[in-house]
DNA sequence: TTGTACGCGTTATCAC
DNA sequence: GTGATAACGCGTACAA
C-alpha cells in the first residue's frame, strides 16, 4: 500500500506536506495541492484510516445494533442509517443480537474494542443493563423505535398511543364493537402503550372492555398464531383483531384459516409498522404505518451531527403514523351471520 | 481510556509485558499473565483495535456489499455473514448499492481506507469493472451468488440449471405442457442458467418452445407484474409459469388478480429463492429453496480462513437448491375450462 | 521471563 | 508556505 510518505518522495516535499494537501490545508498554495492530489491519485493511495482514526481518536464507523437483520422491520432501520451513513462518509458496522442480551454485551464490546464513534440501538428491551455503561463512557448513542423510560437518552419513536388510536377507531366507525388485542412483550414500552391506548379508545366509544380478549404476547408470528388461535376459539369470540404488529397479525390469518374464519369477512385484522410482508399480494394487510426507514435516517442524521460536534439540543423525535386501509378490514358479519359462526 | 500504557503503570511492569499478556504469548508466565488481565478487566480497559490493526496491518473487520438490505434474499445472506463474523470476532461493514455501479465504486474505497480484511461480494453483474481492481489490490473476497465467468475468483453459488429444472419438472409433472418463463436480467450468470435449463427441460420431455413464452427481465415485482400481464394476456396464454426468482413469482400473483385467473387453479406458479415472502400465509408459493443463510456463512467462514491464512484451496462450491411445494401449484385446468378462459 | 526501543501511517505543533 | 518532530496505542525484534 502506497503512503504519503511514498508521495512525499515522489513529490520532492515532505509527509506534513502531502497530509495537508489531502486534507486541502488553507495553509497550503492551490498549485501545490493540485500538484500532490494529482500524483496521489496516479499512485492510487487510499487513505489508512486506521493511522488516521488512531491520531484523532475516532474511528469513521458507527455501530448498529439490531435484533435480526431478517425482520423487514429492522431491515428497513437499517436501510436507512445506511443511507445516511454513506452520503456523509461513515462505515456501519452491523451487530444483530437475535435478542439475546449475551450477544450484545459481546457486540458493544467489540464495538468499543473497534472504537465506534457512535451507536444506533434498537433492540433495547425496559431492563437492557448496558446502558448506564454506555452513558458513563460517553459513547453517544440514539434509541431507534424503543424507548427507556428510566434514561434520558436521545431517541427516535413513533407514536404509539396515536397509532394504536387510529387502528381501533378505524375498526369502530366500520361497525366493530368486538375488538381483541394481542400485543408484544409485556416489558417493552411501545408495547404498553399500544395497549393502553387500545384500552381508552374502546372505552371512550364506551365499550366495554372484554375479559380475555386483551393480551401481552411477543412480537412474533408464532405468537400470533397461538394467541390467534386461542382467541378465535371462544364462544365469544371478537369480530375484529388489532395486532400488536404485522408480524402477529400474519400468525392471526393463519389462526383464521385454520379456524375457518374468513378475513375480512368474518374477522377483520388491523396489524402495526407496515413492513414490507403487509403489502404484498393476497396479504394486504390493514396496518397502521410506521416511518421505518425515515426513523433509521433520522436517528443516524442526529448520531453523525453529535458525532461532529455540530448538534447540542437532545433528539426527542416523536414521529406520527398513519393509517393504511388494505383489504382485511370491513365491517363486521350480520347478526345472523355471527349467530351462525359462534355456535359452528 | 485506559491504554496498556496505565495497566503497566498499576502493574509496576512495561506496556510490553502488559501487551504478551493480554495476547496470551507463551514467553510470559501463567501467574503474571492473570493479575495483569484481572487488573486490565479492573480498569476496564478494552483494547484499541485501530492502534493494533496498525501495527499488524488488519483491521478485523470485513465489507458485506449487496444491493439493498431490505431484500430479503440478500438479509439473508447477511445474517449468515454477520453469523459467523461475529463468533470469529471480526466486525462487518454494511455496504448497499442499490445496484449502482458508482455506489459500489465509492463503497470500495471507504472499505479500502478502512482497510478491511476482505469482501463479501453480491451486487456484482457481469460486467462489473472493478473485480479486477481487487484481484490486483490483492484483497481477499468471495462472490456470494453471483458468479463472474471471466474470472477465476472464489464463489459460492446455487446450482441454478439443477434448480430451473426441478421447477419445470415438477410443473410438466402435475400436467402442464403450456408452461412460460419469466426470467432475470440478461447480463446475470444465474438468470441465463435458468433461463437455459428452463428450456432444455422442456425439450427434454418433447415441449417445443412458444414464441414469446419466455423473457429475460429483472428480479423485481414490478417486473414479475409486467410480463406477467403480457404473458397472461395472450389468447394462448401458458398454464404455469415458472418465474426466475420469488419477487417477480409475487408480481405474477398481483398480474393474475387483475387478469383474473385464480392461483392455482387457473394458472400454477412456481418461484425461486424461497425468500421468507415465499412462505407467508396466502402466498404459500412453490418455489426452488436455496440455502441462502448457509451461502453467506459458507462465504463469511471461508473469508476469514483466507484471510487468517488457514486456506490455500480456492472455494467453488455450488450448493443444491430443492423444491418446496406449497399451494400455488396443481393440475392445469382441463380443456373446457381453459376455452372458458382464454374467451373470457 | 521481562524491559527497551522502534515502527505502523497519520495529524498536529512547533520551528524556519 | 513548508519541513522536522512528536505524538496516537500497540506489537515485536532485540537486548538484558
Amino acid at each position: 500500500m502506497v503512503t504519503i510518505k511514498d508521495i512525499a518522495r515522489a513529490a520532492g516535499v515532505s509527509p506534513a506536506t502531502v497530509s495537508r494537501a489531502l486534507n486541502d490545508s488553507p495553509l497550503l498554495r492551490e498549485e501545490t495541492k493540485t500538484r500532490i492530489r494529482h500524483l496521489a491519485a496516479e499512485l492510487g493511495y487510499e487513505k489508512n484510516e486506521l493511522a488516521r482514526g488512531l491520531v484523532k481518536g475516532a474511528s469513521g464507523a458507527i455501530g448498529l445494533i439490531i435484533p435480526d437483520i431478517t425482520n423487514p422491520f429492522f431491515a428497513d432501520i437499517a436501510r436507512g442509517a445506511e443511507e445516511v451513513a454513506r452520503v456523509r462518509g461513515y462505515g456501519v458496522l452491523l451487530c444483530t443480537t437475535e435478542g439475546d442480551p449475551e450477544l450484545e454485551r459481546s457486540h458493544l464490546h467489540l464495538l468499543r474494542r473497534k472504537r465506534v464513534d457512535g451507536l444506533l440501538l434498537t433492540s433495547v428491551t425496559a431492563e437492557d443493563p448496558y446502558l448506564e455503561d454506555l452513558v458513563r463512557a460517553n459513547v453517544p448513542f440514539v434509541l431507534v423505535s424503543r424507548l427507556v423510560r428510566r434514561l434520558d437518552a436521545p431517541f427516535v419513536v413513533g407514536d404509539d398511543r396515536h397509532g394504536a388510536r387510529l387502528a381501533v377507531e378505524h375498526l369502530i366507525s366500520i361497525g366493530h364493537r368486538r375488538i381483541g388485542f394481542i400485543g408484544g412483550p409485556k416489558d417493552v414500552q411501545s408495547s404498553q402503550d399500544r395497549m393502553e391506548a387500545y384500552q381508552v379508545a374502546l372505552a371512550e366509544q364506551g365499550l366495554p372492555p372484554r375479559r380475555g380478549w386483551a393480551v401481552f404476547a411477543s412480537f412474533t408470528q408464532d405468537a400470533g398464531r397461538e394467541w390467534g388461535r386461542a382467541l378465535l376459539s371462544r364462544k365469544d369470540r371478537p369480530t375484529a383483531l388489532f395486532a400488536a404488529n404485522d408480524l402477529i397479525a400474519l400468525g392471526v390469518m393463519e389462526a383464521a384459516e385454520e379456524v375457518g374464519l374468513r378475513i375480512p369477512e368474518d374477522l377483520s385484522l388491523v396489524g402495526y409498522d407496515n413492513i414490507s410482508y403487509a403489502a404484498l399480494p393476497r396479504i394486504q394487510l390493514t396496518t397502521v404505518a410506521q416511518p421505518t426507514v425515515e426513523m433509521g435516517r433520522i436517528a443516524a442524521e442526529y448520531l453523525l451531527d453529535v458525532i461532529d460536534g455540530s448538534r447540542r439540543r437532545k433528539l426527542r423525535k416523536v414521529l406520527r403514523p398513519h393509517l393504511v386501509v388494505r383489504r382485511t378490514t370491513a365491517p363486521p358479519p350480520s347478526r345472523a351471520d355471527t349467530r351462525d359462526l359462534t355456535t359452528g
